[in-house]
DNA sequence: ATCTCAATTCGGAGATTCCCGAAATGTCGA
DNA sequence: TCGACATTTCGGGAATCTCCGAATTGAGAT
């Protein structure tokens, strides 16, 4: 049960260190969703949500299944990551954010998703409040 | 319990997401150390390991002592970020490097402070094997 | 007062991360 | 087959992180 390296652990919380990943993990506790949805919620580009979402899924985070031409991402929640992602949730419980984003994919998740998917794009600027901004450390 | 920011959260998993970070929470787990005797463990230069552990201190897990020239580091057990940090002991489990790294500080804490201390400078060069390298993703 | 040495701060070079728009890919529907 | 659209990949500019040697600070020792 030795000769395990270092550097898994180090990438799994590099993985987790940044806003916009934890939101999308905090999101996706209450269910899968697709990327245009994750993108609606988070306000943020296609390109760069996506982006995240395939860091996540490297780090075993995330699985995701493909349905037409939309792809779902879900929690992995087997993984030995469990204890660590457990502790996780009780640091982003009652974070405002996390919070507003529940909300948001409450609304997102009650309507079909071509709904949603088409309306980024078909309508005027996204209602979303809530934009991903660089903190200083 | 709300209106609480995601930017601290996200500070403090950057911070533990660096191979030398865990390698000295690790270390201090078996109890306080001087900043000469982490870099000597770690084979590091001082001016590294004095800003690593500046940053852990910054992010709540560590306190500092000081006494005389020395400056001791100790873990900080009660914070709120226990929860975290007992899964995260977990996945350093069985981890060489870690282990290394203890039996390292097994033979450091045996000896005194004033011993390590000067032996880095006075002799030729460190004897430790184990260096930081870089680790691609 | 002066020297020594542990520790920190500083300067800056190199590597990495982050982000977004543009282009590419793949699937569905007409 | 073609157009629309969700998703991914690509390019590259900007911000951040990391590291180390040099300079600085501060506490003991002489």
């Amino acid at each position: 049960m030795s000769n395990r390296p270092l550097a898994p652990v180090v990438d799994l919380l590099k993985t987790l260190a940044h806003p916009a990943r934890l939101r999308i993990l905090a999101l996706l506790r209450d269910g899968e969703l697709c990327v245009c949805q994750i993108t609606e919620v988070l306000g943020i580009p296609a390109s760069t949500a996506s982006e995240h979402l395939t860091e996540l899924r490297r780090a075993g985070l995330l699985a995701e299944r493909k349905d037409g031409r939309w792809v779902y991402y879900g929690l992995l929640r087997e993984g030995e990551h469990g204890s660590l992602l457990e502790s996780l949730w009780a640091h982003l419980d009652g974070v405002d954010l996390i919070d507003q984003d529940h909300q948001a994919a409450l609304a997102t998740r009650s309507v079909p998703v071509e709904v949603t998917c088409a309306k980024g794009r078909a309508c005027g600027p996204v209602v979303r409040s809530a934009r991903l901004v660089r903190h200083g450390r």
